[in-house]
DNA sequence: GAGTGACTTGAACATCTGTCCAAGTCAAGT
DNA sequence: ACTTGACTTGGACAGATGTTCAAGTCACTC
């Protein structure tokens, strides 16, 4: 095969890797497998990598990277706090429902991470870095609708992220996308009820209607 | 060993692979590790099951069940909703973290079940018996405090699971029990808005305070 | 107490896995 | 041209795993 330096081969089998894993499962993704995909041979992966978990764990980063640079960055602005955070609902949904393999990837890697010490650091480095994106999103939104938020970002993040992967996990068995997208819309619109106007004052629509925190969730708003 | 009918020896191994897989994750439950476990030779295993398939079969439909079971039907008669939801929380939660090998494992079964053909049907058990226990929950919630659901108690039942995933997959991760727990408190609070008195009329306490959708949430709540 | 059939045993087999390594190939520098 | 060293190759090895099987053991019936 093609001579390329190390730096270069790495990058190749981490993506053949990351192919494998996500089409077939982490089980699958043996070091002959990874080396058949990247078209390469045996010997390779382990002049490349020390051990299979360093292979593992470079894939783990990449996933996880991946998940995370969607900053979401493009919300359009001026919107009202509720149309943004549909917006940004929307966004994320369509990365996630977009992906299956990888999704599921994510959960198996999670999983071996609490169960192996080799990879040990992988599954709080992929919940870090998704608080830190659901709280960058947060952010984004707070510019976009020109609001600030009634707690911390982070705690807020928190929330994000549990219901997101609680649906996410849902909608891998059953395959109801629309049933998941309809509980982040839940999600959303509580999230709404946590939003204050820029300038101070109260939150934007307090009392007036609690069913607002669940909009989505109810059977008359999508059926 | 001793001698033992099939039907008997099945439930010995079932139990077997449980307490290995559990305490050392899915990938261990090997063959072998099961007869070791319970204390017999390796072709007993394949005397009581056809594969080893049948064997991890039989095993997610005993965890299953085991955590479907848990009907709460003990809940206190005549308190206030909130309350009751307060006190089926807590008794949720201590029943996930009293058992972290379990609850890993069952996330280990159902991306394994998504995975390979043999294991298909796994993981939909799984989530139809937990939104089933769900539902029972909100039913006696709902008798315990004289109430019922602004909404189908399935439905409910259904963010009620996604809720509860998410977090207790952050808290297997981060080991935070205490952020957990007044996550789902925030749960709690949301829930108590979906409440109606039996006899008709309007939500409980519907307009006065919509920071009561998230009371355990505020930082003021725990800190 | 002999026989029957349910249960048990552990060796054997084929396959797969991670890891190693001696030999090979190639590009670049002298 | 030749040397050096980075990169590649694929065979070899040890260990683990699922599965099979012929032989053994025991309780129970007639």
């Amino acid at each position: 095969m093609n001579r390329m330096p190390v730096a270069e081969r790495r990058e190749q089998l981490v993506e053949a890797a990351l192919t494998v894993a996500s089409r077939d499962g982490i089980e699958a993704a043996t070091v002959r497998a990874v080396a058949a995909e990247a078209g390469v041979s045996l010997g390779v992966v382990h002049y490349c990598f020390q051990d299979k978990d360093e292979l593992l764990r470079a894939m783990a980063h990449a996933i996880t990277e991946r998940n995370t640079v969607r900053g979401l960055e493009d919300l359009p602005q001026g919107l009202p706090p509720a149309t943004a955070i549909e917006y940004a609902i929307e966004a994320v949904w369509a990365s996630i429902s977009g992906t299956r393999g990888s999704q599921l990837l994510s959960y198996e890697l999670t999983t071996a991470s609490l169960r192996s010490a080799e990879l040990n650091k992988v599954a709080m480095e992929q919940y870090e870095g998704q608080w830190a994106a659901a709280t960058q999103v947060l952010e984004a939104i707070g510019h976009a609708a020109d609001v600030s938020w009634s707690m911390d970002a982070e705690e807020i993040a928190r929330i994000v992220v549990a219901v997101v992967d609680g649906y996410s996990l849902a909608w891998l068995v059953d395959g109801d996308a629309e049933k998941a997208l309809r509980g982040l819309h839940g999600l959303g619109g509580y999230l709404a009820t946590l939003t204050v106007p820029r300038d101070g004052a109260a939150a934007t629509e307090p009392a007036t209607d609690p069913a607002l925190a669940a909009p989505a969730a109810d059977p008359a708003g999508a059926a």
